[in-house]
RNA sequence: GGAGAGAUGGCCGAGUAGGUCGAAGGCGCUCGCCUGCUAAGCGAGUAUACUGGGAAACCGGUAUCGAGGGUUCGAAUCCCUCUCUCUCCGCCA
C-alpha cells in the first residue's frame, strides 16, 4: 500500500511511475475522494470537541436537573455526529479500499518497458548444455522413468497435478532439504515451517487480497485461502509488530507446498511440472532496514543462485521491466534456467524488493532507537528455488543418451549416495 | 464438542457501584544532575493513527484499553456478537 499522504502531496510523480506499469492511470477518483473525506472528517472533529468539552462541562454539575438542556442539545448533537460517523465510514471504506488496489511504485532501477520483452539480462552463468543426442522434455524423462505420474494425479484430482514416485519422490526431498540446508548452513537464514493456510488479514497483508481473490484457492467455514507462496505466511509472522532496529536485518527460509489457481493461464504450460496447481517451494525472506534494502536483494538473490550454481544448472539473471514486475513489488530479479528438453529459459525463481509496501500493509515497523518514532521495514523475498522446477532442469539437463538422469554431485548425499536414475 | 477464566501502553500490571482515565504504579528506555570506575541515587521525559495550522521546531483537534455493534449528554468501565489465549473434560494424528 503506498502512503496516502504521499499521493497527495506527489500525485504527478506517483501517477506518471505508476503508469510506467502500462495500462491507464492507477489513481482515477482519489483526490476527490480524499477531499471528500478530510472535509467530512473536518466538520465532524469539530462537533465531537464540542461534545466532550460540554459533557466535561455537565460533569462538574452535581445536580443534573440545572442541565437538562445541555442534555437535550447534545442528545441531538450526539444523533448528527452518528450520521456523519456513518457516512465518513464508508468513504474510509472506500479510500482503503481503493488505496489496496493500487499497486506498487516500480524502484528507480527497474527497467521501463511494457512487457517480458522488455525484461533486461543482468548476468549469465553456466554454459547451456550442448546435447549429443535428442534432448527430451521432462515430463517424456519422467514417465518414462517410472518417476512423475501425471495420469494417475488426474484420477485423484485433476489436470494440474502430479504424483512423485521412487527416485522421483526421493530427489524432490532431497531437493528441499538441500535447499534448506544450504540456506541455514551457509547463509544465515532461519527454518520455519508455518501454517499451509491463512486467514484473510495474512493475504490482505502481503497484497494477494483483495485483487487478486481467484487466483487463491479458498476455504470457507472457517474461511482460510491455501497459500500461494511461503512469503505470505513467513512475511505475516510480523505483521503488526514493532521490532528493535538491533533485529534487523530478519532472514528466514520455510519449505511449503504452494497452491495456485492458476485462473487465466488456460492452454499455457498444459505439459509437464511446469505450472501446477500444487508445488513445493522454499522461500528466503528478508525483513531490513530500509538503507540495507537494495543491498539485501542483490545478496538474496545471489543466495538463490547459490543453488543452481552447486547444481550446475545454467541459467540467467533477468530485471524485470516496469511493465512486468508484480502488483507488490518495486525491483524484481528473475532467475531462469535453461531447459535443453524445450530450448528455452525458464523461471525458477522470483526475487523481490517491496520497500515498504508490505510493510505498511501489514504493519511492520521498527525503531531506529529507543527514542525514534516507529518506521516501516522493507520487505523482500524470493525462492530459493521452486522445487518442482528444479527437478525439471536436472531431469532436462542431466539426461543421458540411453533414457536415464545422473544425479548432480551436490545433491548425492540426499540420495542415499545413488548417482543416477535408470529404468 | 462441553465447562470455566482472561485479553489494558515497549514489557509487567492497577483500574468493573460510568465522568477529574490516554489511562496509577513498576520495569525498560532517553536527557540532565550526582558519584574518581561499577552499582546505586535524584529530577524531567517517554504510545499510535488520522487530521488542522506552521518552512520547521512545534501547537491544536479526533480516535484508539482484543475486534465490531448497542445503551448514555458522556464507556477501559454496562449490554450484545465475534476472535484469540489459558485451565479442565471429551475426541484425535
Amino acid at each position: 500500500m503506498l502512503d496516502m499522504k504521499f499521493i497527495r502531496e506527489n500525485f504527478e510523480i506517483v501517477d506518471q511511475r505508476l503508469r510506467t506499469r502500462g495500462g491507464s492511470s492507477y489513481l482515477e477518483g482519489f483526490r476527490e475522494l480524499d477531499e471528500k473525506r478530510r472535509t467530512l472528517m473536518q466538520a465532524n472533529e469539530l462537533l465531537k470537541a464540542e461534545r466532550n468539552r460540554v459533557s466535561d462541562e455537565i460533569a462538574k454539575v452535581k445536580d443534573k436537573s440545572l442541565v437538562q438542556q445541555q442534555i437535550l442539545d447534545m442528545r441531538a448533537m450526539s444523533q448528527k455526529i452518528k450520521e456523519q460517523d456513518e457516512e465518513l465510514k464508508q468513504l474510509d471504506e472506500e479510500l482503503q479500499g481503493f488505496l489496496l488496489t493500487v499497486p506498487n511504485l516500480p524502484d528507480p532501477t527497474t527497467p521501463l518497458g511494457a512487457s517480458e520483452n522488455d525484461n533486461v539480462q543482468v548476468r549469465a552463468w553456466g554454459e547451456p548444455r550442448q546435447l549429443n543426442f535428442a534432448a527430451k522434455p521432462h515430463w517424456e524423462i519422467g514417465e518414462s522413468l517410472g518417476i512423475l505420474d501425471f495420469e494417475r494425479a488426474a484420477k485423484l484430482t485433476g489436470a494440474r497435478f502430479v504424483i512423485y514416485r521412487g527416485a522421483g519422490a526421493r530427489l524432490e526431498r532431497a531437493l528441499i532439504n538441500f535447499m534448506l540446508d544450504l540456506h541455514t548452513g551457509e547463509h544465515g537464514y532461519e527454518e520455519l515451517l508455518p501454517p499451509f493456510m491463512v486467514n484473510r488479514e495474512s493475504m490482505t497483508g502481503t497484497g494477494q487480497l483483495p485483487k487478486f481473490e481467484e487466483d487463491l484457492f479458498k476455504l470457507t467455514d472457517p474461511e482460510f485461502f491455501l497459500i500461494p507462496t511461503a512469503e505470505v505466511p513467513v512475511t505475516n509472522m510480523h505483521r503488526s509488530e514493532i521490532l528493535k532496529r538491533g533485529d534487523l536485518p530478519i532472514s528466514y527460509t520455510a519449505y511449503t507446498p504452494c497452491f495456485r489457481r492458476e485462473a487465466g493461464s488456460y492452454g499455457k504450460d498444459t505439459r509437464g511440472l511446469i505450472r501446477q496447481h500444487q508445488f513445493n517451494k522454499v522461500e528466503l525472506v528478508k525483513f531490513v532496514h530500509p538503507s540495507e534494502s537494495a543491498a539485501e536483494l542483490e545478496k538474496l538473490t545471489g543466495n538463490a543462485e547459490k543453488v543452481l550454481q552447486l547444481l550446475e544448472l545454467p541459467y540467467r539473471v533477468m530485471a524485470l521491466c516496469s511493465g512486468d514486475i508484480g502488483f507488490s513489488a518495486a525491483k524484481t530479479y528473475d532467475l531462469e534456467v535453461w531447459l535443453p528438453g524445450q530450448s528455452c529459459f525458464r523461471e525458477i525463481s522470483s526475487c523481490s524488493s517491496f520497500g515498504d509496501f508490505q510493510a505498511r500493509r501489514a504493519s511492520i515497523r521498527f525503531r531506529e532507537d529507543d527514542k525514534a518514532k516507529p518506521e516501516f521495514v522493507h520487505t523482500i523475498n524470493g525462492s530459493g528455488l521452486a522445487v518442482g522446477r528444479t527437478l525439471v532442469a536436472i531431469l532436462e539437463n542431466y539426461q543421458q543418451s540411453d533414457g536415464s538422469v545422473v544425479i548432480p554431485q551436490a545433491l548425492r548425499p540426499y540420495m542415499g549416495g545413488l548417482e543416477r536414475i535408470s529404468c
